[in-house]
Order: C-alpha cells, then sequence, then structure tokens
DNA sequence: CTATGTCTTACTGTAAAAGGTAAGATGGCT
DNA sequence: AGCCATCTTACCTTTTACAGTAAGACATAG
C-alpha cells in the first residue's frame, strides 16, 4: 500500500473538498458553475488523482467559501509535533 | 494596480517562500538541489509568476521544514472574519 | 575594471493540468 | 426491468508547469 506523501496529499486534499462540497449540498455541476472548473476536472481533483494548481484550489475554496488553509492543513504529516527536530534529515553539505 | 486576486495569492506565497528560505541562509541553487526544482523555477515561483502544482508547494515546504499551510495561510483574503456572512455573495439559482 | 555570487529571463523540449465533449459506471427509485 | 441523477473515465486540444541550459542583470567585492 505505501502510498507516497505525495499521492496522500492529493487524497487528503481531494476528500477535504468532496467532504466540503457535500456538507454544502453542492454537486460537481453547480461546484464546477462556482469555480469555472469543469466538472471533470473537479472529479480528478477530488478523487486524488489530479494535481492541481495553487490557483485552481484557491478558486475551489473560494467557491466553498472556506480559507485556502483549511484544505491543506496537515499536508503531508509535515506538522512540527510529528517531526523528531532531531534527526535533521538531509544536510546540505551533501549537495555543496 | 488593481492588482486581481489570484496574481495576489501567487505574490503572497512566493514572499513567503523567500522569506522562509533567507531566514535559513539559502540560496536557490541550494533549495532547488533540496526540493528537485530547478533554480529557475524557483524563481519564478518566488516571484509569483509562476502558478504551481500543490505537490510542487509540498516539496519546498518539506525542504524549508515548515507545513504546507504556512505557505498558504491568509490565501486572498478569504479569512472568515473578513466575509460579511450575511452576504451570500452568489447564489446558486443563477447558475442552474 | 574585473571577477564572483545570486538571482532573473529567455529559450527548447516534455509532461501534465484544464476545458470540452461524450461515453461509461454507479446507485437510487418507481 | 426502466429512468434519473451523479460521478467517473476516456479522448482531444490548448495552455502551462517544469527541467535544462545559457545568457543577462545586478550587486559586492577585490
Amino acid at each position: 500500500m505505501t502510498t507516497d506523501p505525495e499521492t496522500h496529499l492529493l487524497t487528503q486534499v481531494g476528500q477535504r473538498i468532496r467532504a466540503r462540497r457535500a456538507g454544502q449540498g453542492l454537486n460537481l455541476d453547480q461546484l464546477a458553475r462556482l469555480t469555472g472548473i469543469s466538472g471533470p476536472a473537479l472529479s480528478l481533483i477530488e478523487t486524488g488523482k489530479r494535481d492541481a494548481r495553487l490557483t485552481t484550489l484557491a478558486r475551489i475554496a473560494s467557491a466553498l467559501r472556506i480559507p485556502l488553509e483549511a484544505l491543506v492543513v496537515d499536508g503531508a504529516g509535515q506538522r512540527d509535533a510529528e517531526r523528531p527536530a532531531s534527526a535533521e534529515g538531509y544536510d546540505l553539505k551533501d549537495y555543496q
């Protein structure tokens, strides 16, 4: 299963969009008209199959009347509490 | 001047990235190696001239060791406090 | 004035997002 | 079974992100 972090992020964001849209009783066509994004494109984004651009997500958030960060919180598990803080991960010296 | 909201969002996000990168003493080439995103692409993103994909922003946030939402907060002024909440804005009936 | 470092911009090629349309699911409901 | 609403997927076209490279700006040294 080991879904990589980027796939996981797209899945999470898509699920949040879908949950918000459903919570407001909107269908895909209605959100499509509110955002100017096509129904098929929204479907791909909500199912985590498309890596949307920033302004695309912003239009969705705006149409749903939620702040953009509400779609993005806890992105790929890089929240402070979850990161060891001791494990420095990568070191610039390796690249310089 | 009336910069449209999307341009404003890209500018803001770019400025946050640059501020964080500078705050960590990294130059573009170093961040490019950490993220796998080319220097020119990072430059365009930081100057608000490119509409990056979600996973691109996530890679930048990860390299800067900050949560993704830190790049995105206060997106286009659609924070709750700023929205009238009474003014419904648009009405789906107009589109149906 | 000549480097040196840093960022920007222009160009080419590839990949992928997004619109449009149409055709498949999928599920509910009579 | 049929219909209906909703979502999904596939195809095509246009646009744009991104990599790579190279060339330009633009300081700050020395």
